[in-house]
DNA sequence: AAGATAGGAATGAATGTTCATTCCGCATGA
DNA sequence: TCATGCGGAATGAACATTCATTCCTATCTT
């Protein structure tokens, strides 16, 4: 590990533990142990574990958006830019290995401050643009938008969690198997 | 509603709270004052907290698989086999409004005990069989059925969550769409 | 039939535990 | 020596769980 300053041991200490055990069972100590800081260190970073929640919540949302806005072909085929979505949720997924899971087991915690919401509302407006667009064209499946993004969105990442325990092993053939799953699920059938 | 007994009360508040907040943001006296009790009442019907929450989750991955091996059509064609899958766990959401997304929160829960985690691979065994048999046939996509199990089942409750959430309107045209969705999800493309 | 009594069920205030947060003394470096 | 950053014991609040007490209902007794 190239060594981190506090803050940033402390966030990812306590990002692997919140997409471990959830942010109720978490405790303050626990990440303390685990980020090797004493507990009252981390208030002298964040004001409290709900500023700290919503911290690392909106900084991953945030990334995960830049990463997914970053050379985003809008200008190609809508089953090219399917393909660019898809590979840069595994690229994040590879960049911030607990990230993506943390984000969906806690984006509806009930600690969330509106910041924090209105982040996750952009993100899915960001699907939801995309899914439009492809149902214009007469590309995508006549499904709702918010349909569409749960059934991409939930697969995913009960792959991710999957692999994230170790239960599958990550390969290219899986993920253009998978690619092509997910891709027929949303497409238009002629 | 038909007047329960006051464990049925405990179960259904219980369920509801543990599906919305999670366990852990759950607290002993909320489940009582949602069930009209008082907070010891609980422990005449369970041991504690832990008990409650196992036997929740056993009673409900019981039911769960029950509602889909009735009647399942085994000799019928992996599409049909498919279809009773899939009706079937519409049905189970009918009857059960937050069972299944209580079982989704909870199935990696720190609080499981053996039995739950048992019952709930038994549960994922259900699914891999049917998908196996469907690869053998060359009518399932090859990918590993854990993998496929993950598509189904991640794409199915996060559908479900939205329409928990008022987000969606349940209907029998979203309901059809979503199926011929996740079957061309899983299935053989020629 | 009315009153008495027993015993299981239910209650919620009291208890001990665990947690988030604070605070004060220590160490490091200028 | 002073200033700054840190640690972890101390604190108080919130929680799960317990238990002394009350309530209810069914069965007796007269």
């Amino acid at each position: 590990m190239t060594t981190l300053n506090k803050r940033d041991t402390i966030v990812s200490s306590a990002l692997e533990l919140f997409a471990e055990r959830g942010f109720d069972a978490t405790t303050v100590p626990m990440i303390a142990t685990s980020a090797n800081v004493g507990a009252g260190t981390i208030y002298r970073y964040f004001e409290n574990k709900e500023v700290l929640v919503n911290t690392l919540f909106q900084e991953y949302v945030g990334t995960f958006m830049k990463t997914i806005e970053e050379g985003f072909p809008y200008h190609e085929s809508i089953r090219d830019q399917f393909h660019h979505l898809f590979k840069n949720m595994i690229l994040f997924t590879n960049q911030h290995e607990h990230a993506l899971y943390f984000i969906r087991k806690h984006s509806a915690g009930h600690f969330l401050d509106e910041q924090s919401r209105e982040d996750f509302t952009q993100l899915l407006e960001l699907f939801s643009t995309f899914f439009d667009e492809g149902k214009e064209k007469n590309e995508i499946r006549n499904l709702p938008s918010k349909a569409l993004i749960a059934i991409l969105y939930g697969a995913f990442l009960e792959l991710q969690n999957l692999i994230r325990a170790g239960e599958l092993e990550p390969s290219p053939e899986l993920s253009s198997g998978v690619e092509e799953s997910l891709w027929d699920s949303v497409r238009r059938h002629t």
